[in-house]
RNA sequence: GCCCUCAUCGUCUAUCGGUUAGGACAGGAGAUUCUCAAUCUUCAAAGCGGGGUUCGAUUCCCCGUGGGGGCGCCA
């Protein structure tokens, strides 16, 4: 185990997202790849906006992405307790290590951080108030991903709320010092503040961790980051529609990194490997949800068929849409099996084999007008239907066989039987192959829906 | 307004001074197939502008411009 110990501190305020998600994951895979330690702390000091469920919330989409914490609520460790509603004794005993080297004095009923330098006052025209500025050196700052950043800090800043609350700034450094944390890995957001955290790990006497402020994710369309109200912002989300984590796991890890080379699709173990901070970017990237969609649909694709109909069950019965024929478990493996190849995601499952569950399935009138615009497409299916009891449905091979025979005998190809035969056993022209449908369905019920067919259309 | 930061196809990106500027998603065309997908082939598509440095700049520097972030007793 290496000396790495790297954390990812989220505040319970909202529904867990995106970005979020990234910073989780770009720390996780520093831990991993330097085998060092992955802390969750929770940054619940604003009592108002906190909340409980939110809390579970972060935990369950950490866990659902595969994000294990190895020291952090739930599982312990040796530097907690990990929220920090529950470290004020902590954050005491630091503030008086400040009053008591003259770094803070109370001010308005709040308590502030007190920058060293001579005092002078100003009136800042864009606040319209007159300040108390500090004459002094910038800050320096040195970034793993930035390089070496200037900032002057000069203002005072609370550290402690007239309500006795310590502020983020505060807590974020006493944590990182008592938790040992040796690199801070955060979103560019932070990279303004990070004067402030420098400021006050100098004030503790101690050293300043690595830092790495990596890019923001852009929202897809418009100005600005990707915020919780955003189209696709909620992990939550994906988590509902069935996509794979390992998919948004890779899509988000190619957000601000990649490899070095042209490989895109590649297994967690691997990230893991060549994951490094040089490797991070430096600009801002812009989220895609179709490319998101193209990796999901990867890794469905080869995703072993029993792991397949998995996913699709917990679908279908989370969405509620089970139906009679569908708690017919041998049926329903068969049905997913059939689509698994031409699907994109899981959520497109119920519409896509919907006429697969129920009798009442609806008929396309548009494709039944082309369809039947064209020959004798009836004269066909009844060909279908006489010759439908001789067939061996077992196999997709032998009912093509069987379809291209009768084709044969009245000098048709399949093409003629294709169309009209979709249409009777699904009332649509997309979707599987016929002779899947017929071999699933059985015969029994291709008899009757072709029987129906005839007799209404 | 002030401060920080970034800048290659529409989007994600490769290139660490010399390349026909490569790949992926999306888009176009074609092949294949029982439809639709998938797959394969293929086309179109980029170095923000202006100055430098250099034999040579996408690459290094400066100035613009544009994008992003920050400027709370939020985190």
């Amino acid at each position: 185990m290496s000396s790495v110990r790297v954390r990812f501190a989220p505040s319970p305020t909202g529904f867990f997202h995106i970005g979020s998600a990234r910073t989780a994951l770009f720390n996780w895979l520093y831990a991993r790849h330097t085998g060092g330690t992955f802390v969750l702390r929770i940054e619940d000091t604003d009592k108002e906006r906190n909340s409980e469920a939110f809390l579970n919330v972060i935990y369950d989409s950490l866990t659902w992405l595969g994000l294990n914490w190895d020291e952090g609520p739930k599982v312990g460790g040796s530097f907690g307790p990990y929220r920090q509603s529950e470290r004020t004794d902590i954050y005491k005993v630091y503030l008086k290590k400040l009053l008591d080297g003259g770094r803070a004095y109370e001010k308005d009923g709040a308590i502030w951080f007190k920058l060293d330098g001579e005092r002078y006052e100003v009136f800042d025209e864009h606040r319209k108030k007159t300040v108390t500025k500090v004459r002094r050196a910038p800050t320096v700052i040195e970034d793993r991903i930035r390089g070496h950043v200037e900032r002057l800090e000069d203002e005072d800043f609370v550290i402690f709320r007239s309500d006795g609350n310590p502020v983020f700034h505060f807590v974020n450094v006493v944590d990182d010092i008592s938790m040992a944390i040796t690199h801070v890995i955060r979103g560019e957001d932070h990279l303004s503040n990070a004067s402030k955290h420098v400021e006050l790990f100098k004030a503790f006497g101690t050293s300043v961790p690595e830092f790495a402020h990596i890019p923001l994710i852009l929202k897809q369309n418009g100005p600005g980051k990707m915020s919780k109200r955003d189209q696709g912002a909620l992990i939550e989300e994906y988590q509902r529609r069935g996509f794979l984590p390992e998919a948004l796991v890779n899509f988000l890890s190619l957000l601000g990194w990649n490899p070095g080379d042209d490989r895109e699709k590649m297994p967690v173990a691997e990230i893991v490997r060549l994951f490094d901070l040089p490797g991070v970017n430096q600009s801002n990237a812009r989220f895609d949800e179709k490319k998101l969609a193209h990796m999901n649909m990867a890794y469905l694709l080869e995703l072993p068929a029993e792991q397949f109909v998995a996913k699709a069950r917990e679908f279908f019965e989370r969405q509620n849409v089970a139906t009679a024929l569908a708690a017919d478990t041998g049926y329903f493996a068969d049905v997913m099996r059939l689509a698994q190849p031409k699907v994109k995601a899981i959520d497109e499952l119920p519409g896509y084999t919907g006429y697969f569950f129920t009798e009442d399935f609806p008929i396309d009138e548009k494709v039944k007008a082309k369809v039947l615009g064209k020959g004798d497409p009836k004269a066909r299916l009844r060909e279908v239907a006489e010759a439908l009891p001789g067939w061996d449905l077992a196999n997709d091979t032998a009912i093509e066989e069987a379809i291209k025979a009768l084709a044969a005998k009245g000098g048709f190809g399949f093409g003629d039987y294709q169309a009209i035969v979709r249409l009777a056993l699904s009332g649509t022209n997309v979707g599987p192959s016929i002779t899947g449908m017929m071999r699933v369905m059985g015969r029994e019920r291709v008899q009757a829906r072709i029987g129906r067919f005839l007799a209404t259309a």
